[in-house]
DNA sequence: ATGTAC
């Protein structure tokens, strides 16, 4: 074991992938980072993460210690890939700590086909998808336009509003993350414009790094799990990565202005104005949360459509039946998101409200949260990686209740900055290369295939691994890529 | 991430 030096600060190595930060300057906690020494080598040179990590341990109420993934990079205050959770009773909530796309997250569909089945009428289905499933920036379109009041039942809702009108099935809301809605919803703190913003978005797939992707199951760690989640080797899965679209992001917008002046009003002092907070319990914070869930259950619907069009697009482009396909949800996560939830600390039992930015619920089994149907593997966890390699499917475990309040990482993070992969991109057949490879790419537009490419991102089998050898996340199946839409 | 700047 080791120490590594950060600003004078020595950050001690206390077990092979993990690394702690003494409470120095202001820090309530110590903060927590689990990465190889090499991850935590090039986490300390690349940016501002490290520094982040710090400035969120001062917050007021935050408990245990200020959490980073291996997958954590810079971020709007708190860093992508940090865990914190705060003492709902005298604790604070910060916007920064959920991030502009609230309730980004990834849905896992199964199917009943192989590879080998699809594999000469891929072409046409990525086609079909790309058609029926609109993406880009401002994608809009998908379902007629919503009236304000519909929106409003979208918000208060979430994915069951979209089972309600035939874009899923009523067991999808068991397998996914809070039932697809959370209850503490407050449409009427959603401002007009938001609204206004989501009303032709649902069912959308956005830009930057979102997508939908036909992927194969390509290797099995745990047989019984993935058994346990209908999963087995050389299966077509579909995976879906997107948010809130631009009512979220606009909840984000609104409320980052109302808590810099509730930061001021309740006297909290802050190292860095973009982790503007208020207290949990305060008007500001509470009409925050409130926002916040109405937009996470935006996401929820946004997603149960698009697994609606695309299970429609598999039938059409494939010319088969419902049954034949077999089309489920095998679990649906938030990756953005602050929620109330029960953990122990100090041996009490104690609610505390655990902003996840760029991190993935990773409850255990036999938790009264994790599915019934997954009660004894332990809660799904979805982690993408880039679009050319793979991604990943978990499961949670005790470790993580005990050291992460139930928490683990949510993807491979960028190694090369969205403006240096365009650079490297331009002039270069991007995705003809990807066909060599065996993935059938189609997007909106060429900037976001080559701000995208693999060579922009980490490895995430090494993120994954690091969670693994944590024993905060167990392996599961690793999928391949077979087809892409994107924005 | 985002009607990529009110």
């Amino acid at each position: 074991m080791t120490t590594l030096t950060y600003r004078e600060v020595k950050i001690e190595q206390i077990d092979e992938v993990t690394w702690v930060i003494p409470p120095v300057r202001g820090m309530r906690v110590p903060g927590k980072i689990y990465a190889s020494r090499k991850m935590m080598e090039s986490i300390i040179k690349e940016d501002e993460s490290i520094q982040q990590v710090m400035n969120v341990a001062t917050l007021p109420g935050i408990q245990k210690y200020s959490i980073a993934m291996p997958d954590i990079h810079w971020g709007y205050g708190f860093p992508i890939g940090g865990v914190a959770a705060t003492d709902v009773e005298d604790g604070v909530i910060s916007p920064g700590g959920v991030g502009y796309d609230i309730n980004c997250g990834v849905r896992l569909a199964r199917t009943n086909l192989t590879y080998e089945s699809v594999q000469s009428r891929l072409e046409k289905l990525i086609q079909t998808l790309f058609q029926n499933v609109p993406t880009g920036v401002g994608a809009h379109g998908a379902l007629r336009k919503l009236s304000r009041q519909e929106i409003k039942r979208v918000l208060r809702d979430g994915a069951a509003w979209a089972v309600e009108y035939g874009y899923g099935r009523p067991e999808d809301l068991e397998r996914t993350e809070e039932q697809g809605r959370l209850q503490s919803a407050d449409p009427d703190a959603v401002s007009q414009r938001a609204i206004e913003r989501g009303q032709d978005q649902v069912g959308t797939l956005g830009s930057g790094n979102h997508f939908l992707e036909v992927q194969v199951v390509q290797e099995v760690y745990d047989q019984a799990a993935a058994q346990a989640l209908g999963l087995f080797q050389g299966q077509i899965v579909v995976m879906i990565h997107c948010g809130s679209r631009g009512l979220g992001h606009q909840v984000c917008e609104d409320y980052l202005r109302v808590l810099a002046d509730a930061t001021r009003t309740y006297g909290i002092v802050l190292p860095d104005k973009q982790l503007a907070c208020a207290p949990i319990q305060s008007r500001e914070g509470r009409r925050y949360l409130g926002a916040m869930a109405a937009a996470a259950n935006f996401a929820w619907a946004n997603r149960q459509v698009i697994m609606g069009l695309a299970r429609k697009s598999f039938m059409d482009a494939l010319g088969i039946s419902e049954k034949e396909l077999g089309f489920r949800l095998v679990y649906d996560v938030c990756h953005n998101i602050a929620k109330v939830e029960e953990h122990r600390i100090d041996g009490t039992v104690k609610k505390v409200c655990v902003h996840r930015k760029g991190a993935t619920r990773a409850f255990p089994p036999g938790h009264p949260l994790t599915p019934a149907v997954y009660r004894a593997v332990g809660q799904p966890v979805l982690v993408p990686g880039d679009m050319g390699r793979y991604s990943f499917v978990a499961v949670g475990t005790e470790r993580a209740m005990e050291e992460t309040f139930g928490s683990t990482c949510h993807g491979a993070g960028r190694v090369k900055s969205r403006h240096q992969a365009l650079k490297e991109g331009k002039g270069k057949d991007l995705i003809g290369e990807m066909r060599k490879q065996g993935v059938i790419v189609q997007a909106r537009g060429r900037r976001t295939v080559a701000e995208e490419m693999p060579y922009a991102y980490k490895d995430v089998s090494e993120v994954v691994d690091v969670m693994h050898k944590a024993g905060i996340s167990k392996k599961v199946v690793r999928l391949k890529p077979v087809g892409v839409i994107k924005g």
